[in-house]
DNA sequence: TGCACAGCCTGACGTCGCGTCAGGGTCAAG
DNA sequence: CTTGACCCTGACGCGACGTCAGGCTGTGCA
């Protein structure tokens, strides 16, 4: 196919095209003698990795590595595309949150907080985060499985999941605010329950696993900010509650 | 609030914010002695509303436009950007799919073609549609009367609106099921149900402006998936029923 | 057989939405 | 009264193309 013929396909311009050729994004397999570009069906093919990466928000240079990284299989970027294109629909779906939280306080002659407007903005990460955790977790069967299952999760359900989660924090909050010892047997009784809470929304989670996840709460960042956030100190206390429960069970 | 703070509290870097102070698209309202930026809570209104619009895709300058129309109130900025929003939502659905579908064709064996593979990336014209809708229905008499109508709604009246209209709709799935004729008596009375509701919670709605929006039901995608998603073939019932029945009346 | 006209080529410059210094003033805490 | 975090205004850079300009190619039809 002509440069022009495979433009009309994938609904972009010739000048992208060029333009992916020059960077080495994309190069057609071919040309005429004239000097004409000719596009294979595997240029296609690539074409539509390409573009989807793109609109995932990836640097073209970055879609580059990912492509041309010869350890990473097509279906590979099918998973990781498939999870991406899923976060975007959850932050998509709490945006439509946000905006009709919004409509109805104004309804209801209500001023929302800055801090509430904005939250939706908050972070987002995009690539990163995804990178990490995919090397990490993208590849296990706990991973697929929660995908699997989270696909069919309805709005309801994404509500009532963040708040049993936010229930369970503020209980462990109270607790460290209160001097309970996370491993005494009411701090692991806590992590039990949020053991419990993963397997019943997300995948089969057996304690050595939560101990394991209990270990990042503290090693990763971003999850200790996450629970930092919700009570100082409350990272330390549950990856120690996480662990101390996995140690009574096995 | 000094452009840090602002900056932390939306997510966006302070230089985000002095481009916008230099191309005018949101200007701190004071400054203090010594030149520093003070945002008020106006400022950062507007400051989301702005983050909303580049969010969906908007250029800048094109989000200026916007924000700055006298005769755009806040509650059409939120309309429009919920609609933006469910696109957005649907499209990304639309992607998930394909990913999964060609996931599916691939443990199969099967490829694709390369129609199949692109469908998604066919058009989404993100703002030339938006301009179209509002140049159509945003200048009529009875847009602005149901803004200013609405305007005044409770909670509770939603709730009264929302369910009223579910039930009509469930009412009308039934009639087709049934197979009751959309141009039947049963069937056009339905219709004028509807009509009346429009004229209880909306806006005066004459039957040969009844007519014309069952044309938009299946002319207008957007209104048209509403309808299927309650029933398959609802849209075109609904349509020609309304159609019916303002006949009968005129 | 010629030619009009759509389609392709390669530079090269422009644009949008910022990122990233550079060079310098401001302000609260110790 | 200094230190360090925060603020200011240029000014240049960059990614991902858009948009000409100037010229070659390929084909339908008169």
């Amino acid at each position: 196919m002509n440069v022009g013929e495979v433009a009309a396909l994938a609904g972009v311009t010739v000048r992208t095209l060029h333009h992916y050729d020059r960077i080495g994004l994309l190069s057609p397999s071919g040309r005429t003698a004239a000097g004409y570009r000719r596009y294979s069906a595997a240029d296609l093919d690539r074409l539509h990795q390409v573009l989807l990466y793109r609109e995932l928000g990836f640097p073209l240079e970055e879609v580059a590595a990912l492509l041309d990284d010869p350890s990473a299989d097509p279906a590979a970027h099918l998973r990781r595309q498939h999870r991406l294109l899923r976060d975007r629909l959850e932050r998509t779906r709490a945006m439509v949150a946000a905006v009709e939280k919004e409509m109805e306080a104004r309804q209801m002659g209500i001023a929302l907080t800055p801090e509430e407007r904005f939250e939706v903005f908050g972070e987002h990460d995009p690539e990163r985060y995804e990178a990490e955790v995919q090397e990490r977790w993208g590849d296990t069967d706990a991973y697929r499985e929660s995908s699997r299952r989270t696909a069919a999760y309805t709005k309801e359900d994404w509500v009532r999941i963040k708040a049993e989660g936010e229930d369970l924090n503020g209980r462990m909050a109270r607790a460290l605010r209160d001097g309970v010892a996370p491993d005494s047997a009411p701090g692991m009784d806590l992590a039990e329950e949020a053991r419990q809470q993963i397997c019943r929304w997300f995948y089969d989670c057996p304690p050595e696993m939560h101990a394991a996840l209990g270990r990042m709460y503290v090693e990763d960042e971003r999850f200790t900010a996450t629970y930092e956030a919700v009570a100082p100190g409350l990272a330390q206390w549950v990856s120690t509650a996480v662990q101390a429960n996995a140690a009574r069970q096995g």
